[in-house]
DNA sequence: ATATAGAACGAACGGTCGTGCTATTTATTG
DNA sequence: CAATAAATAGCACGACCGTTCGTTCTATAT
C-alpha cells in the first residue's frame, strides 16, 4: 500500500507529539514540560522527539502556539458566525466559559502567562503577543457592540475588555481551587451585572 | 565575647533563608525554587540549607507561609485600623493594590495558586487553605459593609468578594504583561463602577 | 580547660535534565 | 528491486536535582 505519507509524515508525528505535549503542559505548565516525560508519554525516544524541535524552548513555543490555535478555534471562530455586536460578544464569552470548564485542570495559555510574565526571552514575548492579540480581538468585539448600539455610546472598549478578562480569570482561579460549579455561578452572575451596567 | 546566639540562632538563619527563598520564588515560582540555587543565593551550602527544612516540599510550604504572613501584614492588618464597613473594605483594596504594585514581577501566592490548582498533595492543600482563608476575610469585610449600611442590604457578600478578587487578578495579569500603570488605571476605574453599583 | 550540643560543610549517591553524535530503521524514489 | 533520503533509536556528555552521611567548626555549659 502506498500511503502518500511523504508530505505529511513528519508533520503528522509532530502533531502527535504536540498533542501529548499540550496535555502534559496543562498539568505541569510549560516549565514543567520535559522532553523525557514527553517521549515516554508519546512512546518515542528522547532524541526522536527532540529532533522535531531542536531545542526545549522551541518545543515550548510550539506548545504555546498549539494552545493559541485551539483557543481561537474553540472560542473565537465559532462566535464569528453570530452577528456583530452583543450576540457575538456573548457567544465569545459563552465559548470561553466552555473552554474554561474543559480546562479547569489547567490551561496552558494562562499558566504560561503567570510563568513568563516576570522574565524575558522568546517565551515571554510569545505570551505577551498571544495575550495582546486576544485582548485586541475582545476589544474589537466590544467596539462592534458599541457601533451596533448594543452598548452605550460612551463605552470604553479597552476597559470593558479588561473587565471581561478579569472575570474569566476569576472563573479559572475559583474553578481550579474551589470547584467549577460555584465559580461558574458567580461568574455568570457577575456577567449579568456587567452587561446590564454597560448596556444602552 | 559571649553573644547569646544560642536561643535564636537557628530561627534567625531560617528566616534569612526564607527571605531569600521568597525572593527567588517570586521570579520562578515555588516549583522553580531549587535548594542549590537557594543555597548559593544565601551563601550557604546545600546541605546546610536543607537541614533547616528536611525536604524540598517542607521548604516550599514554609515559603508559602512566609508569603501568607507578609500578605496579611501588608494588606489585612493595617486595614483593620479603619472603621468597619466600606472604609475598611476600601483600605483593604488600596493595600492590596500597593501589594500588587510591589509584586508585579511575580507574587508567590498567585503563582502557587496556578501551579498547584490541578494537582494534589500538601502544597495544593496549603494553597487552597490560604486562598479560602483570604476569601473569607474579604467576605467578612464586605459583610460588615452591608451591616453598616454602606452597601445595599441585598448584597451577596461572597459574590462581591469574588468580583473584587477577579479585578485584582486582572490587575496582576495586565500589570505583569503590559505594565502596571495602564493596568492600575483600568482596575481603579473598574472598582469605582463596582462600588457604585453595590452602594445603597 | 574541657565536655557537649548545635549548625553548617563537603562529598557523594542515584536520577533526570537538555543536548549532541552516530547508527539503524523506515519510507520514498528511480 | 536497488538507491537514497528521512525519521527514529541508541548512547554518551556534563550539569543540576533532592537527599544522605560523616565530619568539622563554633559557642555554650560545666
Amino acid at each position: 500500500m502506498k500511503t502518500a505519507t511523504h508530505p505529511g509524515k513528519r508533520a503528522a508525528t509532530r502533531d502527535t507529539i504536540l498533542d501529548h505535549a499540550y496535555a502534559l503542559a496543562r498539568h505541569d505548565g510549560l516549565e514543567g514540560l520535559s522532553i523525557g516525560n514527553l517521549a515516554t508519554d508519546v512512546g518515542m525516544s528522547k532524541s526522536g522527539v527532540f529532533a522535531h524541535f531542536g531545542s526545549r524552548e522551541d518545543l515550548q513555543l510550539a506548545v504555546l502556539d498549539t494552545g493559541r490555535g485551539r483557543f481561537v478555534a474553540k472560542v473565537l471562530l465559532p462566535a464569528l458566525e453570530q452577528p456583530r455586536g452583543l450576540p457575538r460578544l456573548r457567544a465569545i464569552v459563552a465559548n470561553w466559559f466552555e473552554w474554561s470548564r474543559e480546562h479547569q485542570s489547567g490551561c496552558v495559555l494562562l499558566s504560561a502567562a503567570s510563568e513568563y510574565d516576570g522574565r524575558d526571552g522568546a517565551l515571554h514575548d510569545g505570551v505577551v503577543q498571544q495575550q495582546a492579540g486576544w485582548r485586541s480581538e475582545l476589544q474589537k468585539a466590544v467596539d462592534q457592540a458599541v457601533q451596533q448600539g448594543h452598548l452605550s455610546a460612551g463605552t470604553d472598549a479597552a476597559q470593558l475588555a479588561f473587565e471581561i478578562y478579569a472575570l474569566m480569570l476569576g472563573l479559572h482561579h475559583d474553578a481550579g481551587l474551589f470547584g467549577f460549579d460555584e465559580a461558574g455561578r458567580r461568574t455568570t452572575a457577575a456577567f449579568e451585572r456587567l452587561w446590564r451596567s454597560w448596556q444602552t
